[in-house]
DNA sequence: GGGGGGCTACTCGGATAGCCCCTGTCCGAGTTGTATCGG
DNA sequence: CCGATACAACTCGGACAGGGGCTATCCGAGTAGCCCCCC
């Protein structure tokens, strides 16, 4: 099971955003971390059509975030890149063994299925209740001046 | 992100295992739920080699399970199919950003990372504190005939 | 000098190739059970 | 009739192609700012 590197840098993106406070450009965003832009830029459309960012065309446009940092969760955010569909898929295997209704839906019988789906209920509880504020707070702790150093390299 | 098929056959094989209690060849369990018997063959090695599964050749082989079903979680199955590394790899990109040095592993100080693992490790707590032998009491709770019609059809 | 129009530069957005891992398959090494042959 | 031996069938194990999705890239649509020209 791997997850796309795109999670990585949209997060990293999503909390620099949340520092600046204005629209950012994708280049500037790329240049910072050293990161091919165009495919940067399309991790950024992904958050965009999720709703966690807003864009903005033409010149002194960019990306920002849509809502306040304390309203975004780091789930909102993996699931704008990675998809809202589950890592395991039921693919009601039982249907086909004996005894079996291959017309039917096991996912919500399979004990199997049902304890990977608890499973992975755990992890999204864990990355819903963990906000960009909350991460953002973890960071300052370290580097008090961190954001201050974000901002003088990402605004205009 | 996107788990493997094989994550489902093999846990489905195990738990049968757990109720033959012999070996079993893995042409007779691909025959049980219709799937490509080499392709399942090769998730059963995958078992062997991670210690869960022992293997017996020629014939009257198979497979069977090297433990007790208590003793084997369901991420014994899941780190043996789709092996131990982590689902989110942080490839340390606050090194490249400005003020940062390249060389250094920033997997244990950036906050972003330590926000995912603890959100994986959430994930593979409730998946270690699950035993095949759980599992299989919840199924035979609502089918308590199951057992005997797996080792009804899986027996010689 | 003030206002309007055109132009340029810059941004996002979607459409387009390349590569790696999962999927699927095949054949060989090893072992057990059996049938046969000899004593 | 009993035992040893050769054979055959069945099993796992690793090596070999094919496809889908992640990775990476390019170019077009649209907009804000700016410069120039005209009144």
């Amino acid at each position: 099971m791997r997850m796309g590197q795109g999670v990585e840098w949209a997060l990293h993106c999503c909390l620099n955003l949340a520092w600046v406070g204005d629209a950012v450009p994708g280049a500037r965003l790329a240049g910072f971390y050293d990161l091919p832009p165009a495919y940067l830029n399309k991790q950024l459309q992904a958050l965009v059509r999720a709703g966690v960012c807003e864009s903005v065309p033409g010149p002194r446009g960019g990306f920002r975030l849509a809502r306040p940092a304390d309203e975004v969760s780091l789930l909102d955010v993996v699931v704008a890149v990675e998809g809202p569909e589950d890592a395991f898929r039921c693919t009601s295997i039982l249907g086909a063994a004996p005894g079996g209704d291959p017309s039917l839906d096991y996912s919500g019988h399979c004990a199997i299925s049902l304890s990977m789906r608890s499973a992975e209920l755990a992890w999204r509880r864990e990355l819903a209740g963990r906000s960009l504020a909350e991460v953002a707070a973890d960071v300052v702790r370290t580097a008090p001046d961190a954001p201050q150093h974000v901002r003088a390299a990402l605004a205009p």
